[in-house]
DNA sequence: ATTTTTCTTGCTCGCGCGAGCAAATGTGGA
DNA sequence: TCCACATTTGCTCGCGCGAGCAAGAAAAAT
């Protein structure tokens, strides 16, 4: 009776319900949920029609236990202002899901946090890890591997020389050489570098990679200053001390910043505390490409990662058992507009 | 020897192990970890002690699987281009991991999709669905009811009237009346009301509410539009075509937008392609007061959902287990900017 | 028709923990 | 000291499934 009506909180119904209802053993009805099992396609038919009849889908909880994979990802995360999270966001969860995994999104607060948060991703015995974030420095990873068990450690957006550690990034250096090229070339020569949150051991290399290339080409090092935060909101009041603070022949020509989100502040105040014009009075460049990169308030000449080729990449160190330890960087493209 | 180094991908410690370090049964090492289970402080210091130095931690998955209870809850989300759902993602994980429940994320494509997601959520056996979106509606609702188990099926920011379905969402028919009234007496008189995606069971009530209050009140409905997603560049689209073919004498004077999202597209086409001015030529309303609303750029008279106090309430309906059909409706405030 | 090979099925055992009860231990009062 | 009672501990059993093997069935080869 396929329309029969069953109270909306039935009781559980497990394998071996199926079974007797298929007339099949128990084994038989999750081997027919097992793609790599051997199975007669008659008795798969049988299985399947009383799975169906009786609305049967396999616990992935007793699965995950017996198996020891629980095809499980947890996504650390910190840095919700930043609106790169929600592309990166919604890149991961579409492919991971498409390959077959389920993501556990962790909301790190913190760097004291990120500790937590990381054991109780291993009591949920996550096959991985991804940590998308600041606060995830050597010290943080360290006492990951060291005390608790994990099958991959991925870092994603960011580089690490941690061994035991799989990091899925972009080439900073590179990335950061092209841009300051690029902004040499366009004849900018009062730059002003403005980075994200640092920490001695988890930061990227693009303001190092910067103000090197100034160095070497001018002999001096351009003034740097940094926001707490990739919040556009905080860069944008930080900026604004920054620039206030100079007279007004004494302002940048350009504001090379770490990030899309610190560049989108900075041209808020820019335009609308100090009415300036871009890229005129003072140029921005960003990095990341967000979408709002391209919005006509910031028309933001900035640095686009590769995201969904590194999101594939990971899927692929995913799947590898022996993959553990590794530093892949990819080359993302210049994206020229009009701020710089 | 608590410096003892262990392999990074050390074997599977379990409560045997601790509970023979301890010189206590399995039992009392499980019991150290209940925090409602009884267990004299002697042997609760003995266990954390032998557990702290093997670096044991509870599998959570056995856990559920014993007690029936998982701890987690799916979040089920669809509409990656509305920044709303950022903030939304940042409260709710916060929230929720602080009062003890984890979070699956799961991105759901189309209305197709999210019926697979809703399986897959209840193949890890949530203790709750959290649907987040345009997808969920009656239909997609009452099949998960109808087929699957679900503890709960909590639909948020969005109220339904299905049964069996809990729905936490801010009052919508107050909010638009009152939206309504501001622009009202702000002496517009000229509206287009632009709204979200349509689907005849799961939408909001915001443009019926409008367009009534209208008719109510001049005898006429103002135009609106439909926008296919809650997407900022394709607001901007559809919000230029819709303006464009009209003359110039035929504009509107505000903009009422069922989100922040359709509002900022809609603003950045009335002041960088149409070249007007808001609010002078056209003003424009928006709804949820995404943290962009505030930007510069936008200042966008907005309704602020109360989404704090919305997040707790859902937790507390959590934790309490006889709660499953209830359609609870929160109070916001409108934040006028200088949009309108 | 018989044997060999291949495929399919059933089964034992274990994954790590919790509910709930029984035994053991502890506490206090007469 | 002894007993009634409360607290703590250990234990049996089961949660639902998978690995891996052995038995059975089917297909292929002789």
């Amino acid at each position: 009776m396929p329309n029969e009506k069953r109270p909306p909180f039935a009781e559980n119904v497990t394998a071996d319900d199926v079974a007797i209802a298929a007339g099949v053993s128990r084994w038989t009805v999750n081997r027919a949920f097992r793609k790599d099992a051997s199975i007669s396609p008659k008795s798969l038919q049988k299985v399947m029609v009383a799975a169906e009849r009786l609305g049967y889908l396999p616990d992935l909880r007793a699965a995950s236990l017996a198996s020891d994979r629980s095809n499980l990802v947890a996504l650390l995360i910190d840095d919700f202002a930043n609106p790169h999270k929600l592309v990166m966001m919604e890149r991961l969860t579409r492919i991971l899901r498409r390959e077959g995994w389920d993501v556990l999104l962790v909301n790190t607060l913190d760097r004291d946090d990120a500790g937590h948060a990381l054991l109780n991703a291993s009591q949920r015995r996550v096959d991985a890890v991804i940590l998308i974030g600041i606060q995830f420095d050597d010290d943080v990873l360290e006492t990951a591997l060291q005390a608790r068990r994990f099958r991959k450690l991925i870092v994603f957006a960011r580089s690490s020389e941690n061994p035991n550690t799989i990091s899925i990034a972009v080439d900073d250096v590179g990335a950061m050489t092209e841009l300051a090229r690029y902004v040499h070339q366009r004849g900018y020569r009062r730059p002003l570098f403005l980075a994200g949150p640092q920490s001695h051991s988890a930061h990227l290399l693009r303001k190092e990679t910067f103000l090197e290339y100034w160095g070497k080409h001018f002999s001096f090092q351009p003034e740097s200053v940094t926001v707490p935060a990739y919040d556009p909101a905080l860069a944008a009041t930080i900026a604004m001390e920054t620039l206030s603070r100079r007279g007004p022949s004494d302002l940048p020509d350009v504001i090379v910043c770490e990030n899309d989100a610190l560049a989108m502040g900075a041209t808020d105040v820019i335009r609308h505390k100090l009415g300036l014009e871009i890229p005129k009075d003072i140029a921005i460049t960003g990095f990341d490409d967000v979408p709002q990169a391209d919005n006509p308030n910031y028309r933001l000449t900035t640095y686009r990662q590769p995201l969904t080729e590194m999101v594939e990449y990971l899927v692929k160190v995913l799947a590898d058992p022996e993959e553990r330890d590794l530093n892949r960087l990819f080359t993302g493209r210049l994206i020229p507009r009009h701020s710089a």
